[in-house]
DNA sequence: TATAAAGTATCCCGTAACGTGAGAGTCAAT
DNA sequence: ATTGACTCTCACGTTACGGGATACTTTATA
């Protein structure tokens, strides 16, 4: 798809559609020899969450940290999302409301006190806010980047290690001991990189099949070991719960 | 009341105060002999209008446009902010929508078109947006208030010489031959700065004793003028209707 | 097949709505 | 008398594009 298609598809500029790419926020996978830009669906789909983070009131240069994160979960982000946008709803429901009373009020049939005039307005108590903060703010994705920009080459090393081991077994079953194993070793090797519980550990290994830039880089290693992985990480976390 | 506590009192902050201020959109009525910004009563109400407008999307230039204009209506403004909130709260419930689709989709359990994905973003089609252009578009207001500006000092006779009349038999009913006589005058008079429909005419009345910058402005040739022409607009409408 | 019309590219200046100090005066309470 | 919370006025910085200029590509039409 061409700019003006994209911009027509979802309602907004030409001239967005370039900032972004200027910016570096949304580059299409693809550009004619003419220079014009193409978008994949894949392009589409950033698009998308882009527009959700934008409606939230995220900062541009926020949300390309956000989703340029090695930490970042699709999934994740769609389901706070969808939190904050009720929330915004309930707001705007307030704000309805509001104003609802003020007419009453402007003709005389009820009182209002200063601070019901204004109910609905202060965007900044939103209580999955704070959630989001802790989740997306600055320290929690700087430092998710931080890890993984220190992975030294021996800790390059260690990753290439763990999955040719596990590759060299993928052909076993995901519960088996072998392989319990080695995500046992995965899962205390990648501890240093980010504080996964264990449901975010099987929710990483489900990301490992999700997302096709994961599945490319692992499967490098043999064919389907990022399934092979995801199925006996969810086993770990699944035995190791309780 | 104080910046800062108008600031907490709405959830903006000090800075946005100045900022309306310095561009001229919501002056304080009063300030100390300090320079310390002093808001009334009435600066909160114009502060609330404000906020309204901007969460509709106005630019602030526009805003003071229109609340500045000779023909704004308060009690208009709120009917049409009132709707044009509950169309946002529409376009929020499709985004809403949108995104418990595509989570389902991101888990492989329903298909979506492009189209689906973007459903709610696009904000350009707000069937009221249309009305408030109409209403509050460049061309209205500008005409209105060009056509206030346009007044020469010939109309501005006329304008006290009929005002001046109807004072003289205020005190008659407003439903008497002279009263009514006086009011056609008014009406084609007045027709010459805006296009008023008999109820759009009564509506002006009744913005007469409503809106004390009316009010005070017209009972400055004589106390209770306001309220009697009022009264007498409003018959008149009536009695021409059929 | 020429030629216009529509779409796209880059470059670059402009704008809107504040944010963010800096430096200085003001006010209420200890 | 002093401290701390508030306030003021500059004045420059930032964000997210808007909009024009100019040039090249692609598509539609005669």
């Amino acid at each position: 798809m061409k700019v003006k298609e994209v911009a027509e598809l979802v309602g907004i500029s030409v001239r967005t559609l370039h900032h972004y790419d200027e910016i570096g926020l949304l580059t299409p996978d693809e550009t004619t020899e003419a220079g014009y830009r193409v978008y994949s669906d894949e392009n589409l789909e950033t698009l998308q969450q882009i527009l959700f983070f934008k409606e939230l009131g995220f900062p541009l240069k926020k949300i390309k940290e956000i989703i340029d994160s090695p930490s970042f979960d699709r999934e994740e982000a769609l389901i706070m999302q969808h939190k904050m946008l009720l929330e915004k709803k309930r707001r705007l429901e307030k704000m309805i409301g509001t104003i609802e009373k003020t007419i009453q009020h402007s003709k005389g049939e009820i009182q209002m006190s200063k601070q019901e005039k204004f109910e609905g307005f202060d965007f900044s108590h939103n209580p999955y806010e704070q959630e989001a903060r802790e989740r997306w703010g600055d320290k929690a994705v700087d430092e998710a980047n931080e890890k993984a920009k220190n992975m030294t080459a021996s800790d390059q090393e260690k990753f290439n290690g763990i999955y040719r081991s596990l590759a060299a077994i993928r052909h076993l079953s995901p519960d088996c001991k072998e392989a319990q194993e080695g995500i046992n070793e995965w899962y205390h090797f990648i501890s240093k990189f980010g504080n996964y519980s264990l449901d975010a550990f099987k929710g990483l290994g489900q990301m490992y099949v999700d997302d096709e830039r994961f599945t490319k880089n692992i499967d490098k290693f043999g064919e389907g070991l990022a399934q092979f992985m995801c199925d006996a990480m969810a086993v770990y976390a699944d035995k190791n719960k309780k």
